[in-house]
DNA sequence: CCCAATAGTATCCTTTTGTATACTATAGCA
DNA sequence: TGCTATAGTATACAAAAGGATACTATTGGG
């Protein structure tokens, strides 16, 4: 693993998974498939209708996820990843496996400190 | 991969490689070794001491690296990444190896953008 | 006629991140 | 005596991310 140039192609993925909601949204369209809006909303409790909006449209800039607008009334949208998009699912996958760790380490740390 | 309780390790892991400038450093550590406050400062042009100081405090509190201070005038401080920090390399690997690929694609995207 | 449902916008505010700049302590050296 | 080097702190500020709340359009149903 070479450095500088190789920097911003990790800080590239960085980008794209990097807030408080992104990550959680691709995990549930990478385990749930295709959702609509109010789906999604429903399964990110606390997140506000803007923020929700934001992170979709910034996704899809990216090719990440699909935006599906069906004309009707009420509206329908649906949201899926992409071919592209699912190359993400190795990085999740791999924070998803030192998350696991983390957790136990933590809590290992916790119990040191309080001897 | 199961979703509720799994959210939070992604967001852990997240958690801590996000930022301008932890990846970069991670890499930096990972890559050379140990290294001084200074070297580090030199490899990553543009940081300001502030924001490098906060970036390897954060990291320290996580047991991700270690710091090492020298009884010496001038001082010397030097840091390390720990065995359990180590356990991050095949995140940035895996964010490396797509973020090559995104390279790629974000190019022929902007290729067929322009026909 | 009025209400509910859906997928948003618009506006304002707070918190978090990041930047710029100046300052400190101390030993060795000229 | 004053300069340099190192690893920081302190203070002020700017920008970005995130949150709270209110608003919109449309149509089918009661």
């Amino acid at each position: 693993m070479q450095i500088e140039p190789e920097l911003c192609k990790v800080e590239d993925a960085l980008g794209i998974l990097v807030g408080k909601w992104k990550p959680i949204i691709l995990l549930h369209l990478l385990k749930n498939g295709t959702q609509r809006f109010s789906e999604l909303k429903r399964s990110l409790p606390g997140i506000t209708q803007k923020m929700l909006t934001k992170q979709l449209r910034e996704l899809e800039e990216e090719d990440i996820i699909q935006r599906v607008v069906y004309a009707q009334v009420p509206p329908k949208v649906e949201y899926s990843i992409t071919e592209y998009g699912r190359g993400l699912e190795p990085i999740l996958e791999a924070m998803h496996e030192w998350g696991t760790k983390h957790t136990l380490h933590k809590r290992e740390m916790q119990r040191k400190a309080s001897i």
